[in-house]
DNA sequence: GTATAATCGAGACGGTACGTCAGGTCTTACG
DNA sequence: CGTAAGACCTGACGTACCGTCTCGATTATAC
């Protein structure tokens, strides 16, 4: 939607997007939110602060930004096993929350903190703004899941009477719960828990429907 | 805990602490927690902000403790009909949670927002401290609710090898995960329908073994 | 002195330099020179920044451009009353002076305020060139007030053995000082004083010639 | 004036007034106005810049502090002998604005500049405090002089009918304008010209001895 | 009572980062 | 070439807020 006509003037310099980005990513995920500064940034990608400000106004956006497009490319791919293509899902996004979780940490200090996530749902609760982005970020990505479980459906591998929307919150939301507030581990027996959990009820019953 | 000997000098006000606290309380409420200053606070609270962090050495060991208080009493009651029972914990929950979400957003905002929520989680990330002790107030609130899933088990109202935490985080972990995240409403329908994709496979399946 | 060799390429528009400075002039008596910036004279005047840049090197430099454009026209007459000819010339000055004063002031403010003479003072001190320029610019008109002087100490109106350059400052460093440090007014009645001051003595005496 | 009742609070460091305002002169007369940075004098006098802002709320306002402080111990003294008295008098101003007016200049470099007079000229133009201060302070050290001129009229060195101001003015004005304007040295052979030129007409004209 | 000790109010202080502004240079496309 | 447009770099500005420190004035217990 850019569209700036026949393109005046000296035209942005891509690449110092991407090293904004790449620097903003590094020192993110190195030292966590509250120790990365703009200045540093800027530094580092060896840009002006005001070229930064001209892309990203806030401190804020640049983070959003740059989970954004961390998040942004998670591959799903529909095998016809449900389960089998739930688990692969779920550990893509637990992966990426885990690496989040972990940002800016010492080496080995208990894990148990919502790292950088939380400061971005910070961020988007602060910024109306960064939050309709975030969302459809996210939006993007769960409408694929959420075609998957659809599609389980169609096939009969799931009961028909299933709101897949609710059935994909409680896959997904008991990981953001743990790693957002109570801190315990998100790892691979804990999905395939959460899996058994939601499919036992969602499978079709054969002699009784519900 | 603080255990200060026989008590030398002049005693601590008590009621500055509570002064202190609501007056950070309201701020919060208000104007959410990026717009709260310390200063802001022992001003309106009519104190230093030495005699301030006195009793809280950190902005978010304060609001800490002012969330920890607004969660702090949540009677939960075992009535023997586990649906019914679930209903009225989701309910209360949900309700901090709303009311947490609206904080600092101008009336009638969309309220698409994780507010406060968020913060809380990002300050508990950056000290361990916080994380630990705001930890011990939601363990203690969840083991009542698990407490309510566990007797259900015990009186065969559900299944036997339901693993209870597990079950747990399927019905609270949706809730964190639309405010935090996607910015869903929480409402009395929502509700419903999370208790329903919970307990759909956690009844006892005397017939068919699923 | 530019000199371009035997003009290639497309000509530069005479017209520019006019818009460019007129914009400049307009902004530096509205706005004084602190709030004058070259990016909104070049937009005042419908030009790139580059194409100002081409002519001026600096702010300064146009700023001292634009004063020189103003000081220029200073019509000296010499009638043979010395006296009525200094009160002339002295009220060109003070006019210029007082104009410049004003530049920059909100309406009605009390002008003890040097304004943007202190400025291009200040100009031609950072840059040696502008010093030179600004100078030459002043020499040439000093020139003609002192050709004055000298013409009076000529035909007897004034004596022979007085120092016409140090006279000439004697009459017109008062109105600089007044105007860049005093700030205390500079009108008619105060040149009449300095012109009386300054002819007290430099008229001849006759009984006994010094 | 400031009269702060019974002093409140932690009283403000008077050693930290004098360390900044010593960094700043330092920095002032070797590099000039524009070079001199509120971090770098920040730094230099040991001291946070809010601390520094808390005194001088601009950059412009300190600068004339420093002024103000440089101007502000002239001796003058009145032996009876005006001619002297003047000269003396003159010397110290001379000196004060050649001091100022090789601020910042490379060394050696042609002193045809006004340097920081002509910044604190334009400073004072720019803020209307700053103009009412340093006025004030002239204007102190003025009357010390004007004094000079009416206590020799009152003894009869000089004529009843002067206006002494004026006369004054035309003493110091040229200093000024040379300093600020023309660029020509002011050195000692020329304030005697300066005060022949003033004293040359303001002697009693009875037998008038020259 | 009088020393001792801690609390409280007030506000200065050091520090860190923020986001902004303006001056000047460079890179496009177009005449 | 010159011009328009606008991105870019540089450097500094003034601000905000945090958390610490230094006063003087209280208010308690201990001797």
């Amino acid at each position: 939607m850019p569209e700036r006509g026949p393109s005046r003037g000296r035209p942005r310099d891509i690449d110092v997007d991407r090293r904004i980005l790449i620097a903003a990513r590094d020192l993110l995920l190195v030292n966590g939110y509250a120790a990365l500064s703009i200045d540093e940034v800027a530094d580092r990608a060896g840009v002006a602060k005001t070229t930064l400000y001209r892309r990203w106004p806030t401190k804020d956006h640049l983070i959003v930004a740059v989970v954004a497009l961390m998040q942004d490319d998670v591959p799903i791919l529909d095998t016809g096993d449900i389960r089998a293509d739930l688990t692969d899902y779920l550990r893509q996004v637990a992966d990426g929350l885990n690496t989040m979780r972990r940002a800016g940490l010492p080496e080995g200090a208990d894990d148990r903190s919502a790292g950088v996530v939380a400061e971005v749902a910070a961020a988007a609760a602060r910024h109306a703004d960064l939050g309709t982005l975030i969302r459809a970020v996210f939006a993007r990505r769960n409408a694929m899941a959420i075609g998957l479980l659809a599609s389980a459906v169609r096939r009969g591998a799931l009961r028909t009477d299933l709101d897949v929307a609710v059935l994909f919150d409680q896959l997904v939301g008991p990981l953001y719960y743990r790693i957002l507030v109570t801190g315990e581990p998100v790892d691979h027996p804990y999905l395939d828990l959460i899996i058994d959990g939601a499919l036992r009820g969602a499978r079709p019953s054969h002699a009784h429907p519900a």
